[in-house]
DNA sequence: ATCAGTTAGTGTAAAATTTACACTAACCTT
DNA sequence: AAGGTTAGTGTAAATTTTACACTAACTGAT
């Protein structure tokens, strides 16, 4: 039985909410299977904890380091990974293609703007999808997203997680249009900056936004740090 | 690498919350080794599910059944199951002793009076343990039980689990009693009832307490039907 | 039969939180 | 100077949360 982790990397650039994907190479030799798209994940090595492979993996395939990515749940289904659409590739890129995989899922906020993916290993293109147009994926990677999405707009609303999402100032404003786009839905304007405030995260600069169009905002910063680890 | 499901199954008898533990059983041979106490937990098998394979496990150490178990977490560190004291009852009872397991957690809440635990299997005894006394365990099991404690309280709180550890009838004082003995803290009379009623997960009985040494307290019961899965 | 002991059951006022809602301010462009 | 655009701000009503104390109904003992 072999262990994986798939890893949901959200990604925000001010108006979409985005799932990086990477899409599967072809293998040699056969010619016209048909590439599918999947969440960057692979097989964890003998020696790296769970959230060490889940790092690691992200890296190889799409280049992308040093993000927080949280673990979020397992897929352990017998043939998660036997379906016929997954076949010929798993043959091609895996040394057991036949064995069972359980799956741990990773899931992260970032912004797009900070990472740049690019594919590598067995990854043919890495891109950022709009998470609510997202194709049909390969394994059970659309279910592994769904959840993922849960869990990001849980995580959201209950540790107000989301400011990775902001370049290092940001408006209230931007703030609130993550949110936005993260919940699906309209917030009140005044009652979010007062919930905002309420939770103490974030200060206010000395500084102004500039040249914009209409009369620039106030910027912001978090309080306290990001995490890490 | 092998993958194993733990079980930590935390039972209430309207005074106590407790884990339900498995003491290992002594390897042939081997005399003297420091028994252990653990979460009934073993290897997945090829062709169940996650979810099914917590059900079987739960089943052959424990003999308890149809329990409903919910995953929470994966625990992958690469040595978990590597200390000194697990050595030699992993090399009478795995097949691979050496190999690293990445476990998945689930946990479940259950009256004690309705399952009599029967050890079995690579169970030398199944005790219910005090949540609140619990020794040092086998592997990390003493982590994973911190964590399915957390787990519970928050869904506790958030989902109003809990109606599984009481008779069919019971009373709002017993529900009460369970909810302080979970979370550790003294709940208002008055304002516990306005939750639950709110809740509308309850309904009285036509029937009151008999055999009591006081007033009576009215009989209720869960209103939608039990979770099974 | 009465009394003492025990747990059941109930309401309300104050505080805190959530919700809905509309106008002025400051910048840019023309 | 005027028009367009987004920023920023307060309040009243509704809801939820919190703190708190007395009466009711049974049993067992006298």
């Amino acid at each position: 039985m072999d262990i994986s982790v798939d890893c949901v990397v959200f990604g925000f650039d001010e108006d979409e909410l985005k799932v990086l994907l990477i899409e599967q190479k072809q293998p040699d030799g056969k010619s016209a299977i048909k590439l599918q798209k999947a969440v960057p994940g692979d097989l964890v090595d003998e020696n790296e904890s769970l959230d060490q492979a889940a790092q690691r993996i992200l890296l190889e395939l799409t280049s992308l380091k040093g993000i927080y990515l949280k673990q979020f749940h397992a897929f352990g289904d017998p043939d998660r990974v036997s379906g016929l659409k997954d076949r010929d590739w798993l043959r091609s890129f895996r040394t057991h293609p036949e064995r069972r995989v359980i799956t741990i899922g990773y899931y992260s906020l970032v912004k797009m703007d900070d990472f740049n993916p690019q594919a590598a290993s067995f990854a043919a293109k890495a891109q950022w999808v709009d998470v609510y147009k997202i194709p049909s994926l390969a394994f059970d990677h659309n279910n592994i997203v769904d959840q993922a999405l849960q869990v990001l707009r849980h995580e959201l609303m209950a540790d107000h997680i989301g400011f990775e999402l902001l370049p290092e100032k940001f408006t209230l404003s931007q703030l609130q249009k993550l949110y936005e786009i993260i919940l699906d839905k309209k917030l009140d304007k005044r009652n979010f900056r007062k919930n905002i405030m309420r939770t103490d995260t974030v200060t206010p600069l000395e500084e102004k936004q500039s040249g914009v169009y209409h009369k620039p905002a106030q910027l912001f910063k978090v309080k306290r740090p990001r995490k890490t680890t």
